[in-house]
DNA sequence: ATTGGAATGAAAATAAGGTTACAAAACTGG
DNA sequence: CCAGTTTTGTAACCTTATTTTCATTCCAAT
């Protein structure tokens, strides 16, 4: 009994009384969404009684109006829902509800979510600033992003100079504060269980005239009320922890952009430590 | 002011209070579906309670909920009487060609592409492994894979003890293996340019008998020959870097999976780091 | 025409939804 | 750490929606 009420409507049809019909005219009419009002102002249009519609959605199997209604906006949902974010299975080898397809499910649709937040404008904007090397950058993570954080400062280090990083969760970080300048950069991981460190070196930030660039959650950390630019990224899964998947696609995306707008330079740049590299044999020459 | 109910959230954001933005971010999970159903419902699932919600509409400009789902309804019935269904970019906002788009393109292939790689069976095995309290972990990454590496090893050292951390791109790491004992665990993050420190560690477990897994990209470190598990991810996009998502994303499912196996024992653990982090005052109480 | 049965709508009863008032909780700035 | 401010939730209230009851209307068969 999980059909669709337009299927439903169309095989009870010719059992049907005059009121009825009218009101199977006005629902199909503009399908699904004149149902989606309340019940006397479907009733007032098809020019039929509320009663006669309580009864005949009960006809039709449901146990009342809500009922129905809520069945209107689940199709409705399907209909408009986004193909890809809709696949539940992502490793088909795996089992339907493996965790594998579970967790991806999620992460995809955070990823998803992610993105229709994001503002290009100020997307922009954040790379030029990274981009600029007459600004210092410092980049600060807590407990749960400063690996995160890490990552970002090991690839942009690698673009640019004057990148520092801030373990935010050491009470060490206002030594590695000393020497920031009004309009220099600051990067802030913060997602929820907002660590209060994080808050005052941020707070540090602001009072010295640093631009804050705030990557969070959706719930926003409240260093947002400082920050000039936020970016905020979905985090939720099914796990008692929550995933960076999203933050760390962000993330990349501006370093590839960063990259991309000071090409030049970064060219050099990795060319030097491709020479040191090999001068350290760090990597293997073949495989 | 006939802007849709997006436009109007975007514009406010920044003066929304918590509550506030766990209603938004309810909103726009499923927008605009979620907000069809009563203001209850709603607040319900935002956690917030239905006067909270009610003061918020009228901030957003609407006279009350009925009006403001009535504009949800109008947006609605606009968006699907629209016949080109625009959902080809990630950020709708974005230029189609926007760094934005193309990098997150690239990213979801790769989480395709990874995840139909991965066996479920050896997938449940490593999560078995990592369980399994009676033998430690060693977990270990290079100069690139370091960060993820050390996001490894946070939460499973939530999650268990005889968790450890080992940078393979420094030269301390044999004192890091000292008691190494055969059929302990050793997780080994490795991806392209691999490095001959991170290699001679594996072999240096391998001959003291560990069972290694091993993290790769879809080139496979010539680590795998050591490795009892392989997991390859994809790695390339369009940037002169490759893309640590799908590696991260395995992480964290990885953790999940654990988690989940091993939860009785997890919620002790969890409690016990929340009790000192109250103790310590790490945390605000609320935003 | 008359009668029985089904269909319908008016009105009342009930339930649910939405709003307001107020007190508690949390945050802010000294 | 404390007073003042803001935010939030609880409880009571009012409003609207839905369902039930019941009298009326309509229709078909005698």
């Amino acid at each position: 009994m999980d059909d669709t009420v337009q299927e439903r409507l169309k095989r009870v049809q010719d059992s049907l009384t005059r009121a009825e019909r009218q009101v199977t005219g006005v629902i199909l009419e503009n399908y699904p969404m004149s149902g989606l009002g309340s019940i006397t102002r479907l009733a007032e249009k098809a020019g039929v009684s509320s009663p006669t519609l309580a009864r005949m959605v009960q006809k039709l199997g449901y146990s009342g109006f809500p009922e129905f209604q809520a069945a209107l906006r689940e199709e409705l949902e399907a209909q408009i829902s986004n193909p890809i974010a809709k696949r539940d299975s992502w490793s088909e080898t795996a089992p339907h509800g493996h965790i594998l397809n579970r967790f991806t499910d999620a992460v995809i649709g955070n990823i998803r979510q992610t993105l229709a937040g994001v503002d290009p404008g100020e997307f922009d904007a954040v790379t030029a600033m990274l981009a600029d090397e007459s600004h210092p950058v410092y980049i600060a993570g807590g407990r749960i992003t400063h690996a995160l954080s890490e990552y970002l400062y090991l690839h942009l280090q690698v673009i640019r100079k004057g990148v520092h990083h801030i373990r935010a969760t050491s009470n060490a970080w206002p030594h590695a504060l000393l020497d920031l300048e009004e309009s220099d950069t600051v990067v802030i991981y913060d997602i929820r269980r907002y660590e209060n460190s994080t808050l005052k070196l941020a707070e540090f930030a602001a009072a010295k005239g640093a631009r804050i660039v705030l990557m969070t959650d959706q719930w926003q950390s409240p260093i947002s009320r400082l920050a000039e630019f936020t970016f905020s990224s979905r985090i939720a899964v099914p796990s008692a922890w929550d995933s960076t998947v999203a933050m760390t696609l962000l993330s990349e995306t501006l370093i590839a952009a960063v990259q991309e707008a000071a090409w030049d330079r970064t060219r050099e740049r990795m060319k030097s430590l491709e020479d040191m590299f090999d001068a350290a044999r760090i990597f293997r020459k073949f495989v």
